[in-house]
RNA sequence: GGGGCACUAGCUCAAUGGAUAGAGUCGCAGACUUCGAAUCUGUCGGUUGGGGGUUCGAAUCCCUCGUGCCUCACCA
């Protein structure tokens, strides 16, 4: 398949004197108006050192790279050199390459022999999954995904929030007030309601807080007791949120958490001072990150006792270690800004080059309508709740509906979560906003019910045209000229962008530029699917329509696979 | 108070410094005897938070003011 980026840029070389290659491709445009042309080429900048007006110099282009025959027509319009690609070819070339390259069709080789790891989810034990952990979760799933299309070697890692004095609280609690059953019945949730209750308490007795720290020190320095305890509450939290996780379809590499570095940092602590980058204050040992304009890092506290920044900086040297990455992506939300600035600086002032390969990907803030969220203030809603809500309700669409599937379970599960997903991708992933089960149910317009339910449309096609045909089509050889209106070129085009749109996703770790596109791709199928009919009398029209659909078809598919959606055969 | 992010149609959001700022949703008017109406077509809707500046050209870059959120030493 033709790159025509490239191509056009090379041509342009022959007529813009003194731009290199790269410059030209960058300067390419795609109209807003498809009715301008399919690229285009703005000569205003040339002005000055050509010393003539832009449009004579749109004219002169114009006429100099009209000839190819990648062009059906070039045409200078004020500054600007509109190019109409020559339809017939481009349809059959791209439609041949989708229909081979099948479920990889959008994939590259951008990322060969480069390794990266992302970081997402990373929920804290013993505290429940709610819906705020649905971004980092299902965003950092999705950057995976697309690093993997990218041709990269990919690794996921599940930094648990295992560690920390809220463990010698969780104990403290477990002592005073619980007992194993109710654990065991409803780990999360009785865990939860123990640490709810040791904050009432702690604050007529501050003794308590005393107490959980010596519980924390004593679990830090191995004591049996204190081990077995959290080793269960980390197991039985586990268990939990492998359910959300299987219900997302999403799985990990590595669940090294905070406890796993909890023996890996105290040569860092080491390293700071022998680099004269520790400082006494107040106690406490803190490194100054004045000349990069940060206010300085705490290292160690005024007990000796480290805090998680020293966990981040060692978390991150044991992984360049052990598995060497060119790229260390954290999916975080953006509340945590500084910390990441700071530790990555840290890391940089220890003389570690790679420190500009850690990446820090945040997102926004969800909130509820009454207010941020908050589990021990009981304003929270669990995502567990949403998935489920979701299903029922694309259960109560399908009886209602009497649509065909074979599978109801299957698809409204599919469909419903599917639903809760592309709405978490669909928007830039650093906006804030506030959760909303009215805009999380809704199934119609730019939603993931409404990509998937097009995808089943032309599966359903593809049924009634029968397996023979569908073969032909496969083939790839096809009479272009049937497939050349302009609501099945539009389409087409959106299905070409689509491996330029996943490598723009990757470079800006943006999944909600595929979630755009994907959508798309969908109203473009959809118009071209009401304008003209597919099974029609004529063997070669019907051949090449066919081929369109399956292109289509297999372009969202492949597109929601990286939004870690299924795409139903039927629903 | 310092730092960061956000602000675009009634609402939710798009728009590599480029042509007339686009979608969805809401409202209104249409399209199922025809490959699936979770669909499609049309219509209504804008001082891109305000004000300066840079540029041939600004929603986009710079300055400034406003509003909201996040964050700033012993939580993570």
């Amino acid at each position: 398949m033709i790159n025509y980026r490239e191509k056009i840029a090379e041509l342009l070389m022959t007529a813009v004197e003194g731009l290199s290659k790269e410059e030209l491709t960058a300067m390419i445009e795609v109209p807003q108006d498809e009715k301008m042309g399919d690229y285009a080429f703005p000569c205003f900048r040339l002005a000055k050192q050509l010393r003539k007006a832009p449009p004579m110099i749109a004219k002169d282009v114009a006429e100099k790279i009209a000839g190819d025959n990648v062009f059906e027509k070039v045409e200078p319009v004020n500054a600007y050199v509109n190019m109409y690609i020559s339809r017939e070819a481009y349809v059959s070339d791209l439609v041949k390459e989708v229909v081979t390259q099948k479920e990889t069709y959008g994939n590259s080789q951008l990322g060969e022999g480069k390794k990266v790891i992302v970081e997402y989810s990373s929920p804290n034990i013993a505290k429940p999954f709610h819906i705020g952990h649905i971004r980092s979760t299902v965003i950092g799933n999705s950057i995976y995904k697309i690093y993997k299309a990218l041709g990269y070697d990919t690794m996921r890692i599940n930094h648990l929030g295992d560690y920390g004095t809220q463990f010698g609280k969780m104990i403290c609690a477990y002592r005073r007030w619980g007992n194993e059953e109710d654990v065991i019945k409803s780990p999360i949730k009785t865990l939860l309601s123990y640490y709810t209750k040791f904050h009432v308490e702690a604050e007529n007795d501050p003794a308590l807080d005393q107490e959980a720290r010596d519980i924390f020190t004593k679990l830090e320095q191995g004591a049996e007791e204190e081990l077995r305890l959290w080793q269960w509450f980390r197991d039985e939290s586990l268990k939990e949120f492998t359910k959300v996780y299987n219900m997302l379809g999403i799985e990990f590499d590595s669940y090294a958490g905070e406890s796993f570095y909890s023996d890996k940092m105290g040569r860092f602590v080491e390293e700071l001072k022998t680099k004269q980058l520790l400082k006494a204050s107040e106690g406490a040992q803190i490194v100054e990150l004045e000349e990069q304009n940060l206010p300085p890092a705490l290292i160690t506290k005024s007990d000796g006792s480290t805090l998680y920044i020293t966990r981040d900086i060692a978390a991150a040297v044991y992984r360049k270690e052990t598995y060497n990455f060119d790229k260390n992506i954290y999916v975080v939300a953006s509340q945590q800004n500084l910390h990441f600035q700071q530790w990555i600086q840290i890391v940089e002032l220890l003389g570690y080059e790679w420190a500009r390969d850690c990446v820090h990907v945040p997102f926004g803030l969800v909130s509820l309508e009454d207010g941020t969220m908050s589990t021990r203030e009981g304003r929270v809603v669990f995502l567990e709740d949403v998935l489920n809500k979701a299903v029922e309700k694309t259960k109560e669409i399908i009886a209602e509906k009497g649509v065909n599937t074979d599978n109801i379970e299957e698809t409204a599960k599919q469909v419903g979560i599917g639903a809760v997903v592309f709405q978490e991708l669909s928007n830039n992933r650093i906006k804030d906003y506030v959760f909303s089960w009215d805009r999380v149910l809704n199934f119609e317009g730019e939603t993931g019910p409404y990509v998937q339910y097009t995808h089943a449309r032309a599966a359903s096609v593809l049924r009634k045209a029968g397996a023979e045909a569908v073969a032909k089509a496969e083939a790839g050889e096809i009479k272009a000229s049937y497939v050349i209106s302009d609501s099945a070129y539009d389409l087409v085009k959106l299905i070409y962008k689509l491996p330029e749109v996943i490598a723009e996703a990757g470079e800006k770790y943006e999944p909600s530029i595929v979630t755009r596109h994907v959508i798309n791709i969908a109203q473009s199928f959809n118009r071209f699917y009401h304008n003209e009919h597919v099974l029609v009398e004529n063997e070669e029209e019907k051949t090449a329509k066919l081929a369109l659909v399956i292109a289509a078809k297999t372009a969202i598919k492949n597109g929601l696979a990286l939004l870690g959606m299924e795409a139903p055969e039927k629903m």
